[in-house]
DNA sequence: GAACCTATTATTAGGCG
DNA sequence: ACGCCTAATAATAGGTT
C-alpha cells in the first residue's frame, strides 16, 4: 500500500496570505482559474466579459470576450446620451443601475458574512441620519460603516456629476481611442511582479 | 438505505447551452461563482480586480475591488489622463474627492482584514435619494436644479470625508487614479426631484 | 427568478522537479 | 516562473420547493 505521496489540498483561511512568496503562487494559480471560469461562462451562455486584474506586484492582466475596450466603454457610457435616453428613458438606465445596485448589496452581504466569525459588536446605529451624526459620537464600527457609506455616496455623486455634465454639454471622449485588442492571459505591463 | 435523492452534478459540454432557459440559469449560478472567485483572489493576494459582465439578456453586472472605475482607468491610461477634465469642469475637485475615496477604500480593506467589519444594522439597502431620477426624464429646469443640488451634496460629502479621514487611521495608496462614470451603489427606486 | 439539496465533477494547496 | 502530482476542498448540474 503506497503511502500518501502528498498532503493533498488543504483548507486555507480567507485572509491575506502572509508570505509574499506564497501569495504570488496563489495569485498565479487562481488567476488562471478565474480566467478559465470567465471563459467558460462566455462560451456556455454567450455573455460578454471584460476583466482587469492588477497583481499584488502591480502587473496588469486582462481578459476580454470579445475584447476589453468596447465592453468597458459600453459599461461606462451606457446611457448618458440624450438620444439613447429618448429611446428608453426609464428602463435602460434604471434597470442597469438597479442590477448593479443589487450586486453591490450582494457584495456587502458577503463581506458582512465574513465578519461574523469574528467578534460581534452589538452596535445599534439606529440612524436614518447617519449622514449627519456627530463623528465624535460614533463608535469604531459606526465609523467604519460611515466611511463605507460616504465612499459609496461619493462614488454616486461622482457618477451623477458626470452624467449631468455629459447631458448638459457635449459628450467628450466617448469615442476616443480605447484599447481594442483582445487581451487574453497576457500581461499588459511587462514588469516584475 | 436511502436511495439517491438527486442525480448529482453532471458533466456538460463546453459549448453554448441550447436552451435559452437553461442558459439563464447557468449564467446566474456561474456568475455568482465567478464573482466569488474574484473576491477570494482579492482577499488572498491583495490584488485589484475590475470586472464587467453583460448577461445574454444584455443586463450589466460588475465587480470591483476596491472599485471598478479607477482600476479600469488605470488599465486604459496607466497614468492620470488630462482628457478626463473634459468630463467634469470641476476636475480638480473631482480628482481630490476621488483620491480621498481611494484612501477610504484602502482603509476599509485594511480594517476589514482586521476583522473589524461586521454588523448589518439596516444599511443593507440605503433609501432612494432624490437625485436618483433618470436623467433622461429630467427637463431643462430640473437638470439645472439637479446640478446645483449635486454640487452642494458633493461639497458636503467632501467635508464629511475629510472629517472621517482625520478621525481614521493613516491612509496609503498614492496612485493617481481618476474616476470616470462608475458603477455600483445606485439606489433601486428612481425618484423625482 | 432565489434558496436549498446532493451526487458528482472541477479546482487547488502544498510539494517536488 | 512553469509543470506535474495527489488528496482534499469547492463549485455546480439537475432537481425541488
Amino acid at each position: 500500500m503506497a503511502r500518501k505521496m502528498t498532503m493533498g489540498r488543504r483548507k486555507i483561511e480567507m485572509k491575506l496570505i502572509p508570505s509574499k512568496d506564497a501569495r504570488q503562487v496563489t495569485f498565479s494559480k487562481r488567476r488562471v482559474g478565474l480566467f478559465k471560469k470567465a471563459s467558460e461562462l462566455c462560451t456556455l451562455t454567450g455573455c460578454e466579459i471584460a476583466m482587469v486584474v492588477f497583481s499584488p506586484g502591480g502587473k496588469a492582466f486582462s481578459f476580454g470576450h470579445p475584447c476589453v475596450g468596447p465592453i468597458v466603454q459600453r459599461f461606462l457610457y451606457q446611457c448618458p446620451m440624450p438620444a439613447a435616453a429618448d429611446l428608453d428613458p426609464r428602463g435602460s438606465i434604471a434597470s442597469t443601475l438597479n442590477q448593479q445596485y443589487n450586486e453591490l448589496c450582494k457584495q456587502l452581504e458577503a463581506e458582512k458574512q465574513h465578519g461574523k466569525e469574528l467578534e460581534e459588536s452589538g452596535m445599534k446605529c439606529p440612524k436614518p441620519y447617519w449622514f449627519n451624526a456627530p463623528i465624535g459620537e460614533l463608535n469604531s464600527d459606526q465609523l467604519v460603516e460611515s466611511k463605507k457609506r460616504m465612499g459609496e455616496l461619493r462614488d454616486k455623486v461622482a457618477q451623477r456629476v458626470d452624467e449631468l455634465s455629459v447631458v448638459g454639454s457635449a459628450p467628450t471622449f466617448a469615442t476616443g481611442n480605447f484599447v481594442g485588442a483582445i487581451d487574453l492571459n497576457v500581461p499588459a505591463v511587462p514588469d516584475e511582479i
